[in-house]
DNA sequence: GAGTGGTCTAGACCACTGA
DNA sequence: CAGTGGTCTAGACCACTCG
């Protein structure tokens, strides 16, 4: 590998035009993930067959994957290799879901699928995905509950070209989060997401699945989801009860 | 520095026993860090300086350095040095508050106190903040606006042994943000904080403050805040109002 | 014991800043 | 220009995992 790129035109444009050998090593090793090269929960090549492949030390090979694993794309385990993420594990279930039981310990939610159907992107729907208005979508509605009690109303949206074959079968007979299906069944893996918070107040139908009462406070989390590339490629809005739960946030 | 610690224990007590020389160095460091050596805005020793301080290379160093950058408690500067991290500057501003206007960029709060008294902690907060029940505490109270609107009402506890002095006067006269007073006058630098967020009711007189309809949904948001050691050291309960804005969250 | 990631070193050179 | 952080290398050794 060179240190320098081989500039893309003449000097008058400007832009640093210096990038650092790791992270050119990065930029492949991110295209590796992203064509599927390397397949979520294997192993990627040792960081001595790495050095060796793009002729560098194994210390720039590490740098790039230090920091693929800071934006966990990658996960190492001493002594067993490097692995590429994925959302079907146990212990990072809930890296998205971000709502707390006031008493206890996450997890234990239970998932109940109302609806999916196909339709035409609304406005503000096709914006925020980056489609064209009535491009199809389709929609998922459903709800998490925890020890019987609704907690959580989802309403989400994909890009229909992107998951082709997703049926509400589908959806119903896997086990597991709905981002471990959407990785496994449809390459489409999720990588970081912005969330937008408000308070809103619960409208009839969603005081009913919520078992509230109309007009409670609830939170209302827009989520858009992004692939590699910064792609977006969901996005959910999700109406949480906050009576027994809470939005947990860490700031540094 | 030698990369084994002396056991502080028979080999009888369990754990690791076994920590990287760099991360013995990110101790030390954090140490004349928290003991105010290094002070906030100031440049800390040079990486070769600090190597031969503490008999290391200088790649050791870096790491430490690496991952205090990462906390956010240092600020490296290419060919300048490295600085303690510090809440006067511009643009670190919003680190903490997480509210978005729905158009347009952050910033442009303007502040207005209430009110700032002594009282005794009470149990709740007094478990938080880890004092004993009925521990002198001091409470503020302030509005946040945004072009003339108010947006968010604060509610702050502070543990009147951390922050002798602090009045009214002081806090009112004070320009910009408030943890910056709170680094600068009382040398209590803000770490980390946890947030729990929540969907409320307005209630009367915050109603009246946030010029909203009593029961209008806000936003409930508690904050603790550590310095280093993870000690607790402000417990604040915000209420914002969501119409105009939004609580933005980046997932990773 | 062989193979993996993790630490540490010493030295060279590069990019950036400011006097 | 000297001094700072940033990159890259080559090699040694350590800690962990698993057969």
């Amino acid at each position: 590998m060179s240190v320098t790129l081989p500039p893309a035109l003449p000097d008058a444009a400007l832009g640093p035009a210096f990038s650092p050998l790791y992270q050119q090593i990065k930029a492949l090793m991110t295209k590796s993930l992203q064509h599927a090269e390397w397949r979520p929960g294997e192993a990627i090549p040792s960081e001595m067959e790495l050095a060796a492949r793009f002729k560098v030390s194994q210390g720039t090979v590490r740098k790039a994957i230090d920091e693929l694993a800071a934006e966990n794309l990658l996960v190492r385990r001493q002594g067993k290799g490097t692995f590429v993420a994925t959302h079907a594990e146990e212990h990072v279930q809930f890296r998205f879901l971000r709502l707390m039981p006031d008493t206890g310990e996450a997890g234990g939610m239970t998932r109940r699928l109302i609806d999916c159907k196909r339709q035409r992107a609304p406005a503000e729907i096709a914006r925020a995905l980056q489609l064209r208005v009535s491009d199809p979508v389709i929609r998922v509605r459903r709800v998490l509950s925890f020890r019987e009690t609704p907690v959580v109303l989802d309403d989400i949206w994909l890009p229909s070209a992107l998951f082709k074959g997703l049926t509400a079968e589908r959806l119903a007979a896997h086990r597991g989060p709905m981002y471990g299906l959407f990785e496994s069944e449809f390459g489409v893996r999720m990588i970081r997401a912005e969330e937008k918070i408000r308070a809103v107040a619960a409208d009839a139908p969603s005081a009913a699945v919520l078992a509230l009462k109309v007009d409670a406070p609830l939170l209302s989390v827009e989520r858009l989801s992004m692939t590699y590339g910064d792609k977006p490629v969901e996005l959910r809005r999700g109406l949480y009860s906050t009576t027994s739960h809470y939005y947990r946030n860490d700031l540094s």
